[in-house]
DNA sequence: CAGAGACTATACGTTTTCGTATGACGACTA
DNA sequence: TAGTCGTCATACGAAAACGTATAGTCTCTG
């Protein structure tokens, strides 16, 4: 019994169990023999000296232990990412994989555009899309760049503003015709109004805001913004989403708009150390150039 | 040849590698065969489809994107040496091992004897004492609890101010009573004075305070500050040390107290997810105690 | 209550990886 | 100029890890 220090593939196999809740479904997940998630377990319980899971015929369930080290493999996963994208971007030009996070409705109405224009000039570029709405840690290199609403606060980052995205009520201009536009808040009780399913502290902290527009009183509720920015399109109603997006198709008409009105300060954001990275630089400069006439155009 | 993720064991003999030189040194170095780091790094060229050295037969260079992967793998490094810590304090009670980061001065003079306390209550716990004045970042797992003299300004870090521990010239009595006690800084020229070697940024920062004390008048220089302390107290000459380390000992004696004073302001810091840790809140608080009745001795 | 499905644990042959021994080449020194 | 020390590269036997096959156990369901 040496200071053997644990395989990395140990750590990987660790994360799958946890993950996926059995030797069996990390087997599979990882595309390997499941014997050989039971040893890396097993050999990995022995080289930390701590239960890591208690067994059973259904599943293996984590202990404490195992779920207080997750985020230490979990980090060690994400810089393994991170260190095969900077590989892949070695060499002259702009190269390799860059990750990019940002919200779905961003990602895919906003940023795909510009970085298909930029692909067409980099063939050799590979772009990583994260689409969500939980705030992604470019300090744990969980993503090279980021998209986001607020101020990076963190230092080592590099940040820079694009601008201001306003969001305000919008319909499709069938929707309208058949059921008229409202005026005011009462007119919206006789309206289908789209709007989110779960409550949390974010859509608290817009109360104000949003006027009378509470969960009962919504027609579709959906946490999805995507899907609220299909449901208008679709005519299914009246619903939030951001300006710039309804300027682009002219069968969406803008409803309330001096009742209903918010403004996201738009911030673009990168790991320091990747300034040197020509590929993370190309990214990010696109971005910048894309988002400002984005953001532009009200 | 397919999409295989490079094993841990490779970063670990690039690292080493990196480090040493050449493969026969890492392989000293790690306590592995010299054939096996060489089919490390091979295999690692290989994954990564980069040039990580350019061989000769009196050893291996690193290449631009080397350098430019070292971090990275570092990062590994240390959060797999973080992971195990976090794992031997695993269980009950207090235990298993807490990384400190500190100035040698501090470390060696202050933060031991409470080490040594805390220790005796806690026989199950290891420290690992990482002396250095270069500033270990906390949020890399580089260490688990650093003294530091700045106020840490990055978020998800515990910081908890001690006070402010006070620098002055001191000499040892036996040095004052042959050549005599300076009265103001012009007596200093017929003096030997203990003072740094190399100038930075950081020793420019002071210049105002440090009057005529200029590296050409320094009769010692060293940049160890714990060499510069073991010279005022074998009588050398006058130097800069810590008030309340010259109060704990009879012998020494304060010069020029009003030309020369440097106030430093000290800050405890922790990473804020070791706060749930026993082991790590335990070395927190027993450091804080022992510092501030340290500072305190004023 | 019987049988299917899902899971973990064990046995054994095969593949991969490691360590030892050795060779080849260059730099430094007497 | 010959010798020594350092380095990297190659060959082969030993050890460790992996995958396949199988046994054993529990839950759920008809």
């Amino acid at each position: 019994m040496t200071t053997n220090e644990p395989g990395w593939e140990l750590y990987r196999s660790f994360l799958g169990v946890l993950r996926e809740g059995s030797l069996s479904g990390a087997a599979r997940a990882l595309g390997v023999a499941q014997p050989t998630i039971g040893r890396h377990v097993q050999a990995l319980e022995e080289a930390l000296g701590v239960a890591l899971f208690t067994r059973s015929q259904l599943g293996l369930k984590p202990t404490e232990a195992a779920l207080a080290l997750a985020p230490y493999a979990q980090s060690l996963a994400d810089t393994s990412a991170a260190l095969l994208r900077a590989a892949s971007g070695q060499g002259p030009g702009v190269r390799g994989a860059v990750r990019v996070s940002a919200s779905d409705v961003v990602g895919a109405e906003v940023l795909l555009p510009i970085l298909a224009t930029l692909r067409r000039t980099y063939p050799q570029l590979v772009v990583e899309l994260v689409l969500t709405n939980r705030v992604e840690d470019l300090l744990k290199r969980e993503a090279d760049i980021a998209v986001r609403m607020l101020k990076p606060t963190q230092a080592a980052l590099v940040a820079r503003r694009v601008g201001t995205i306003e969001v305000g009520l919008h319909a499709h201009r069938d929707y309208l015709d058949t059921f008229g536009k409202p005026a005011n808040w009462d007119d919206l009780a006789s309206h289908s109004v789209i709007g989110f399913d779960t409550e949390t502290a974010y859509t608290r902290s817009f109360a104000k805001v949003l006027g009378p527009l509470r969960r009962k009183s919504f027609a579709l509720r959906t946490d999805s913004d995507l899907a609220q920015l299909a449901a208008i399109r679709a005519g299914f109603g009246i619903g939030a989403c951001q300006v710039g997006l309804a300027r682009r198709d002219a069968a969406l008409v803008r409803v309330l708009p001096k009742q209903f009105a918010l403004a996201f300060d738009t911030w673009l954001t990168m790991h320091e150390d990747l300034r040197d990275s020509p590929s993370c630089k190309a990214v990010f400069d696109a971005l910048h150039a894309g988002l400002a006439t984005y953001v532009g155009k009200r």
